[in-house]
DNA sequence: CCCCTTTTTAATCATTTGTTAACTGAGGAA
DNA sequence: TTCCTCAGTTAACAAATGATTAAAAAGGGG
């Protein structure tokens, strides 16, 4: 899964070089001339990190970063800024403006590189930290949402608590009794079959026509998610 | 970038005592030893945390406190009472002037540094911006308006803060509980169910005719503020 | 004392959960 | 192979849980 860098740059040449380099860097590359443009697509697009000249036409990178920044859907989106003065006056500016790093031209590539790498490095866990994936399946514990192909399923809490269970330890069979104990609790009484029901209703859910079943029944021994 | 504690105190000993804890910890501190006086310094200085006797002569540490939780303006600062009684009726008479904590002197200079740290971490990010957006929501911590899709809209001041909480953490779910101690306050309880009926009235305030609603109900989990 | 906001309460509404019982199918024994 | 048994599957339903809502009560400030 490769990062999706957006380059907001009106001159054409910087931007082939570096859609250049960055593809050969394994990056999905979009980019817009012009500021108000930009804005619209890094709205659309939610790329993971904004390379943005400093002066563009329409709306200056100034302007849109902060306006970036305010905007809680996408102020963690790391932004550098490109700029042909190397003054420092310039770089307090950009600071200020919410960029994460600024970079003068010319630059070398392989320092631009590494500060991508740095940034994204950085971002990324933020976001995902309490998100777990299991193949196409996908759980975010903070939204309380689940995945499957990054398309929404929605699930009941005991279905949702039951997937979070089994993807802690994929492929391991879990007899009805451990289910019970860890996904209802330790001293709460309910049939084993209750177990098959929720089971079913979760296989259900996550099911995709024409796709092996993810859980895997084990004979007389319990259940178990598989790839 | 150090915080700046404030000490309303008349005795002399306690204030150097204190002082120079402080100072050794890295804060800026500053003092006055009347409540009058007290008062107009913390408006000026707009300190990020005041310790404040509870007896101090011209206005008592009561006093200012309801004064300054009345104010938007300085109603966040955190204040920390201190007191000769260790009696618990003063205790609910402190939290009830709207004190964020109490200490009983004698007091350890370790306790109350760890009180001072854990009210300033908890402090700081709220004054992360004045002016929040998300998607088409904006919230002006100044002059506490609202606005969805540039239209004004007018919340009563648990709605406003519910909200602003909300959005500090767009997507996230909260449960009561971590609603009730982040809007609320840690130590003042009303029951669960208050919480749904300040959610219902934020929803209605906010809410558009045929746009899909945006505040999420999580069964048995929470609700969470979504795009 | 009046107005506005908050909190509580309780009725209602919606979803989830556990249970039951009939059904299905795998696998072993004859 | 056929049949039998046992474990797992499934659907239907009743009960419980949780959320919504409206309305009344309680506070608090001007």
């Amino acid at each position: 899964m490769s990062a999706h860098v957006f380059i907001a740059e009106d001159e054409a040449s910087i931007v082939s070089l570096l859609k250049y380099n960055l593809e050969k860097e394994g990056y999905k590359v979009s980019h817009s001339e012009n500021g108000e443009d930009a804005l619209k697509q890094i709205k659309l697009k939610q790329p993971d990190l904004i390379l943005m000249d400093w002066m563009l036409p329409e709306l200056s990178g100034v302007e849109i970063c902060k306006n970036l920044k305010k905007d809680n859907k996408f102020n963690d989106i790391p932004v550098i800024m490109l700029t042909a003065k190397g003054e420092e006056e310039d770089k307090l500016k950009a600071f200020d403006t919410g960029a994460d790093d600024y970079v003068t031209k010319p630059f070398s590539q392989k320092e631009l590189n590494a500060r991508i790498k740095s940034l994204l490095r950085r971002s990324k866990p933020q976001s995902s930290s309490d998100i777990v994936e299991f193949t196409d399946l996908k759980i975010d514990r903070i939204t309380k949402r689940v995945y499957r192909k990054d398309k929404e399923i929605t699930l009941g809490p005991t279905e949702f608590k039951l997937l979070d269970f089994f993807i802690k330890n994929p492929k391991r069979v879990y007899s009805r009794e451990q289910l019970l104990n860890n996904v209802w609790g330790e001293n709460i009484y309910v049939e084993f079959r209750t177990v098959d029901v929720h089971i079913r209703r979760l296989r259900q859910a996550i099911n995709i026509q024409n796709t092996k079943p993810l859980i895997r029944t084990v004979r007389s021994a319990g259940y178990s998610l598989e790839s």
